[in-house]
RNA sequence: GGCCUGUUAGUCAAGAGGUUAAGACGUCGCCCUUUCACGGCGGAAACGCGGGUUCAAUUCCCGCACAGGUCACCA
């Protein structure tokens, strides 16, 4: 049995993170630190077509960005390389070879052309296509003689007639399948080089791989790979296979139909640990009702059987609530220097930015949106004197002009522009007027931003962009509801 | 089409043979001496359908429907 837990994640390079592929290998990884194993990287680039130039370099920054770190793979080494499945390809011929020794798998000669005959003929009478064993009862002697004319084949694993395979996957349960439905797989294509399947059950032996975590779409060819693994008494490792991501109740998220893959949703402004708590949730759920939770975290509290068997849709609202989560959770220091950038590309008038701050960080739900929030503070955008009116405040424009007119008034002699003075003195004159806050403060508010909706209230801003502002925008409203 | 798998509110999800069927996001309403995108409180909203088994089923079993996956010398 496996002494250790050892886990991998085996992506092709295709140039970005899709975000299925993410949460596999987090949940392999969590896996993996939760029970002090290993964490393998594995890349999976025979598929020669689909080369990305950099693809690799991908894999390698969007992994650190999540935090996700693997003890061996291409770059860091490790026992049991090369991890870059095409510099393997030397290793698998001769397993397959000691199979066909074994009797338990053969040779085939047939060409392409007869496999396509049979299959259609399968498929006019309805029948699943499969190979109907042709080549299986080949003598040695004929064996030797289309190998001494050159005659190209293929090395295909001889499957049971009869009986089930069963297994038990730690997510769905039991799975089984009758062995009448298997083909005789093959393992060697005529080029020598072995098929995805073969390869990957012959480098998760050889790498010492206790639990396989993948995508549901193999739960169906996981008996071949057992079987595979039975035929060379091997241990079969455990399967924890997880349902896909879904955009709808339909399509997968998918890079290729224009959705998000982890890059992207980091160039739109989700953190990328906020991503990660995010995807973690989805399609697996925690002991208790608690929902944030760091990577270190999750590595303690992870378990299998909180995984979930059904697919889960991708709901980017829930990400930007957790996104939320995460900026309320830091410092203003963090919050500054993260915000910074954005805040100085559309501020250039100087602010009290520690005010700022303050003002944000509650409410800030990505640093992208910061810009357009803050544009109004140096110029006053064109704005309609509709925003005056707000039915719940029971504004009107011209309550609005009144207020502001008296309002202009007081704010003019207000000594100390500071935000408690600012507060005591605005409060005395709604007392002084008799009417709701919101009468004042709503106006104030459009005439000092012109927006409907910012970043803080009316007071906040009035506060944040002094006196001189203040008021020259008050009256700018004024005469605007006149 | 064969086979495998899934189905709790709009979404993510917990859950158990007897529960007022959690929680979160979203949504709606109310509250707020900081007005809107903050915060607080509250509301609406779910066990796909039909049969069994059982005193009792949404939970177990069987059908059906719907959905996904898989049936390559692709990975």
């Amino acid at each position: 049995m496996f002494e250790k837990v050892r886990t991998r994640f085996a992506p092709s390079p295709t140039g970005y993170m899709h975000i299925g592929n993410l949460r596999t290998a987090l949940y392999a990884f969590l896996l993996a630190r939760k029970n002090n194993g290993d964490f393998i990287l594995r890349i999976e680039d025979t598929d020669c077509e689909r080369k990305v130039e950099g693809a690799q370099d991908v894999i390698y920054s969007s992994l650190k960005k999540a935090g996700i770190s693997w003890d061996e793979g291409p770059d860091v080494g490790g026992d049991f390389g090369p991890y870059i499945q095409s510099e393997r390809m030397h290793i698998f011929k001769s397993y397959a070879l000691k199979l066909v020794e074994a009797g338990k798998a053969y040779r085939c000669f047939c060409s392409k052309e007869r496999l396509e005959r049979i299959k259609s003929l399968q498929k006019a009478d309805k029948k699943p296509a499969k190979y109907d064993g042709h080549c299986k009862a080949l003598s040695s002697e004929q064996v030797a003689q289309r190998l001494s004319e050159g005659a190209s084949f293929v090395i295909r694993q001889k499957m049971p007639q009869i009986g089930v395979t069963e297994f038990c996957d730690e997510v769905f349960g039991r799975v089984s399948v009758k062995n009448s439905e298997l083909e005789d797989q093959i393992l060697i294509k005529s080029d020598g080089m072995p098929t995805y399947n073969f390869a990957n059950v012959i480098d998760d032996h050889l790498m010492k791989i206790s639990h396989v975590v993948r995508g549901s779409e193999y739960l169906s060819s996981a008996p071949k790979y057992n079987l595979l693994y039975e035929a060379f008494s091997w241990d079969v490792p455990k399967y924890i296979h997880c349902s896909p991501v879904m955009k709808n109740a339909k399509e997968k998220l998918s890079k290729r139909h224009g959705d998000e893959t982890f890059e992207d949703l980091l160039n739109i402004g989700y953190l990328p640990q906020a991503v990660v708590n995010y995807i973690a949730l989805l399609g697996w759920s925690p002991k208790g009702e608690r929902e944030i939770f760091s990577l270190k975290e999750l590595e303690e509290v992870f378990d299998v059987a909180g995984i979930c068997k059904s697919p889960a849709i991708f709901d980017i609202k829930k990400l930007a609530a957790i996104n939320s989560k995460y900026i309320r959770n830091m410092t203003d220091n963090e919050f500054l220097e993260n915000a910074k950038p954005y805040i100085d590309s559309s501020v250039k008038s100087s602010v009290d930015i520690n005010f700022l701050v303050q003002m944000l960080k509650n409410r800030t739900e990505n640093f992208k949106d910061l810009p357009s929030q803050l544009d109004f503070i140096d110029t006053l955008p064109e704005y309609s004197a509709d925003l005056f009116i707000n039915k719940k405040m029971k504004t009107t424009k011209e309550s609005s002009l009144e207020v502001l007119k008296k309002l202009v008034l007081v704010l003019k002699n207000v000594k100390d522009f500071g935000f408690d003075s600012l507060h005591s003195v605005v409060f005395k004159f709604i007392d002084s007027l008799g009417v709701k806050n919101g009468v004042v403060l709503w106006p104030l508010r459009v005439a000092v931003s012109g927006k409907q909706f910012t970043p803080g209230g009316g007071l906040e801003l009035a506060c944040l962009l002094g006196q001189n502002k203040t008021v020259e925008r008050l009256e700018i409203a004024i005469e605007k509801l006149a």
